[in-house]
DNA sequence: TTGAAAGCGCTAACAA
DNA sequence: TTGTTAGCGCTTTCAA
């Protein structure tokens, strides 16, 4: 069993070398003989010695871990990002820590303060409502997941990763448009989220592309994103008699609810309405009917994530890194009308 | 902005005071005048100054962190249990380091070698393999999430939190006898995973005590405990011609993949074949028909885990504790049979 | 190639 | 009530 008392100089003294010796072994730097070096290797096994990370970030004014502020994990996104995130970065020596905001401007703040108290050496925030121009301030590398920064003059410490937002609209609108709808409609974040909005504005210029015009009252603004407000914006627009052939909802937990919607009104999907939803969640193939979405990739942005942040943290990068991971379509019977019904 | 830069040292200064001091009235240890901590905490605000962790925690040879060791933390048990564990841990100044294992005994080894290092208060493993008579040894406090773990003689540094499932097995039993099943089948997990065994028990006993015997020919271990799993062993049990009208899944994801077997083959549920699923996933209410299971209740065991760990951390437990959470039937179409539509 | 020693920022024992 | 100081375990000059 590891035994959490041994330190540098019960090896030292094992190996019969100095303290410093020990701790050049161990860090590969420095010169020492092959021979010293078996000696100390020897003791440390011996003794199952392990480094006290404690100190040793002390002494590096940084610890070798890196703060990681998420929404809420229990996100299937997030979760499955993190996964891939974590192992890549532990592969190189960094361990993660984890801080739910749940969009809490004040408890994201706290997070953040958490974070610098432990001299973490870099930081993932995704889809923080934190202001960049705060973070620019810090010195510790940054990474965004999901985020709109601004690509130059940030420096080498502000990197981002994120999915291809415009290819996602532009996709869903072609599907829709494929589908022959001529009155889409959006369910979208609550106004002024950059990426949605991004995802919007490149969905109105396909559709514009593609002869189908892009109605702004056709553009709502749930509360939220989850199934309740998929359900009740869509059961609120039929209600007021919004006339529409088509959805394109911003997560598919909103076109999930849309599609139960649509369903209690008798509305056929996709006959009347055909649906596209974002994110391919698990639930997505068993909706009723199997939901077309646009897929994103949260495994891959996770590894792109620790691979730019592993450089952020060795001081590899002159400037920051912006990475836009690609989307693709997977198409299910939501929007399998007869003519696309290959 | 926090500023990385500002020590006791600057604090005590600021405020005309010893280090010493301003220590004391940071930690609210020892005594001081109510003037000197107005002024102390002045200066700490004027200078945002940020305690460094890594130096406290050196000094106190433990870290404000616990470690949490999950399978994956994108199976969604895992991620709600984590928000509510992270939360209630966050409260009490406490950070968590996540690792996932995948169930690989090696990377196992790893993550606890590397929370160790870092000198954790304390650790979350949740359905770890490991070894508890080797965590015992350790003195660090340990809290096993739904994990079979002997109740004497731990002393007060392992505790236990997990679900019910004695109580699992027979409301799955209940529901199924209540369906007039007479054959029910059980797909588990491997062999000689402590929980699901208990569960597979308790179903027994409890179908036993209602009259109804369960075949040993009819516990079935499939290789893992998702969708894929759950289709195949139902449907190779078909094609051996095995005869049943009844299924306790203990994941709802192989209870999932299990009705999508019997439509394929054209067997209806519930009429045919009852289902009983277990967890109460996400996914549990889209399924085709909606899923009967036995909800777990993650949010629960997340926060009573945080509960139990603050406990151990302050060293007031004299014994471990060791929790059952209670679990509830969830009834949906898959188990709605003339008799119990009531 | 190796060792001695300073010091990272903090807390706590001891003195005053 | 407050201050002085040793030392947590490590890395890294500086000297040898």
């Amino acid at each position: 069993m590891t035994d959490t008392r041994v330190t540098v100089r019960e090896v030292a003294r094992a190996a019969g070398v100095s303290v410093a010796t020990v701790s050049r072994v161990i860090n590969h730097n420095g010169r020492f003989s092959a021979q010293t070096e078996a000696r100390v290797r020897d003791a440390i096994e011996r003794l199952h010695y392990q480094p006290n990370q404690l100190a040793r970030g002390l002494r590096q004014q940084r610890a070798e871990a890196v703060g990681v502020i998420v929404p809420n994990i229990s996100n299937e996104f997030f979760s499955r990002m993190i996964v891939t995130l974590q192992a890549g970065l532990f592969a190189a020596g960094l361990s993660i820590v984890i801080y739910n905001t749940n969009h809490d401007p004040d408890m994201e703040r706290q997070c953040h303060a958490s974070l610098a108290a432990q001299r973490v050496s870099g930081i993932v925030s995704a889809n923080s409502l934190e202001d960049v121009r705060v973070a620019v301030r810090r010195d510790v590398p940054t990474l965004y997941i999901d985020r709109e920064v601004p690509e130059g003059g940030l420096g080498p410490n502000v990197s981002s990763v994120m999915s291809d937002n415009v290819a996602s609209g532009r996709l869903a609108a072609q599907e829709l448009a494929r589908c022959g709808c001529a009155r889409p409609m959006v369910l979208t974040a609550t106004a002024g989220f950059p990426v949605t909005e991004v995802r919007t504005r490149s969905f109105a210029q396909e559709l514009a592309r593609l002869g189908v015009s892009l109605d702004e009252k056709r553009v709502i603004h749930p509360p939220a994103t989850d199934f309740p407000s998929g359900h009740d914006a869509v059961t609120a627009a039929l209600d007021a008699g919004l006339d529409f052939d088509g959805v394109f909802a911003q997560t598919d937990r909103l076109a999930m609810g849309a599609l139960e919607a649509l369903r209690e009104r008798g509305v056929r999907v996709p006959q009347d309405v055909a649906v596209v939803g974002h994110d391919d969640i698990l639930l997505a193939r068993f909706s009723r009917p199997p939901l077309t979405t646009i897929a994103q990739d949260p495994e891959r942005i996770g590894s792109l994530a620790a691979q730019i942040m592993l450089q952020m943290v060795a001081g590899e990068l002159e400037q920051g890194r912006h990475e836009l991971v690609p989307v693709r379509l997977v198409r299910r019977e939501s929007t399998m009308r007869g003519q696309n019904v290959a």
